[in-house]
DNA sequence: AATCCATATTTGTATGATAATTCGACCAGA
DNA sequence: TCTGGTCGAATTATCATACAAATATGGATT
């Protein structure tokens, strides 16, 4: 009952991850966020997909499986598999994110992500002032150290991500965490866009000083200030993006 | 190689949802959420699984892809199973969010959700004024005329829901779409513990109509003033809950 | 026209087998 | 003693096959 003979395993671009099953998930995945299955619309059967990626029909459903968790499908007997309305896609999944943005133009992105950076991270910046613990604001001004010493480049996007997760979780809110894979995703990707991931290097590292010092002190008020000031200087350099800019790359 | 013999299949609650890897998945789900295996901590293998449910090793590996698409789990050969680090579960899906639910006390559960609410909603009911189609504006209307109509108790609360989540589709930012199934779970949870979905009816109607016609006159100012000036509301229910109120029911 | 029923299609579950990965222990040599 | 390699065992990953269950669809019956 296994469809189609197993000689074509490599007929697909070799995402990252090395399971099978993730491979198609990811295959399937990036079809549906660029449109090529659009929501409402029935995916090929089981079957035609174990002849299309000459896998098992075990692989092939738990490559769906996936994908149904992650609010992409909807599985009905005689039916097949039906894409799910966007709405009830999990669009703050690390991997539907990464689809997401593989088939979206930049600069769009960047602007519905600084949308809603705009309006969290200066409420997070505040509730991380009030609610931080000694070990979440040390593992704040750990990131920030790290961000200073760092050369400009490359091994200073890591530092800098993780300034914004530690300042995150001190928010003490897991509702709210969710969004450390969209700023993750976004400042990575930004990086990688304007291979100079800090526009305005003077200002840079002291403007991360502000909403650590306003934290430190367990000032609220200045937190948020700090935090939206931050996050206007990232709107200029959203500006500055190649209008046509090509699609980010993919995974 | 199936361990365990086919007979006890019905040893667990049965949860919503027909399929028996939905099922499995749930069971696994409850568990992690409610602490039974904590972050870090390795799982009962595979063969394990198929004797403690009495399901094929096909079905518990379909259930566990689910949860590893959920965040909550991460597979490796030789080691089994091993449940993530909290920040990397997807606590905005509908399912972690309800297996969250259930094991926690619903007053902290509330506050959560109120601090989010009170950060994103009114943002969002400003982005509404400025963003709506008129179709969109049109969906929004036609909730709240239900409302009204609506006799105060069970049907009041759907309706509800649909203005809050017509207004979260025009403020026309995909990034913040998740926040639907928070706020779909905040509101029909929080009718179940307090029976009276609107602990001041006389306000309970006006106020949603601050935000309609904030939004339908594209003020983004008052929406924002009239989405916070609802919510303060909400805070007063939540307040008044039973300090020791039980676990939500299970899903 | 309406109802019922058979059938075909598709997903759901079970079973058993083999492959691939890799931890951990053991061993050899410097 | 330390280093590195080798090998065995545990566990997930994949495959192949079979049957069960659900249900949309079209045809038969009334």
């Amino acid at each position: 009952m296994n469809p189609g003979n197993s000689s074509q395993k490599a007929s697909f671009a070799k995402s990252g991850g090395s399971n099978l099953h993730r491979k198609l998930a990811q295959s399937i995945g990036n079809q549906i966020l660029s449109g090529v299955y659009a929501p409402g619309a029935i995916l090929p059967n089981e079957a035609d997909w174990c002849r299309i990626y000459g896998a098992s029909r075990t692989t092939v459903r738990e490559a769906v499986k996936t994908l149904t968790a992650k609010g992409l499908l909807k599985s009905r007997t005689k039916i097949g598999s039906r894409v799910e309305p966007r709405e009830n896609w999990n669009i703050l999944d690390r991997d539907v994110l990464a689809w997401h943005m593989a088939s979206m133009n930049p600069q769009e992105f960047f602007f519905s992500v600084q949308e809603v950076r705009k309006i969290l991270e200066p409420e997070i910046a505040a509730l991380a002032a009030l609610n931080r613990t000694p070990q979440q604001l040390r593992a704040i001004t750990e990131a920030f150290e790290d961000m200073r010493q760092a050369k400009p480049g490359l091994n200073s996007v890591a530092p800098d991500v993780r300034f914004h997760l530690a300042l995150l979780a001190a928010a003490n809110n897991v509702l709210l965490t969710p969004f450390g894979i969209m700023i993750e995703a976004a400042l990575t990707n930004m990086f990688e866009f304007t291979s100079t991931h800090n526009p305005e290097p003077d200002m840079f590292i002291p403007k991360h000083e502000g909403i650590l010092k306003a934290v430190t002190r367990g000032n609220a008020k200045a937190a948020r200030k700090a935090a939206l000031n931050l996050l206007t200087d990232t709107d200029h350099t959203i500006a500055r993006l190649p209008a046509k800019a090509k699609k980010l790359k993919k995974a």
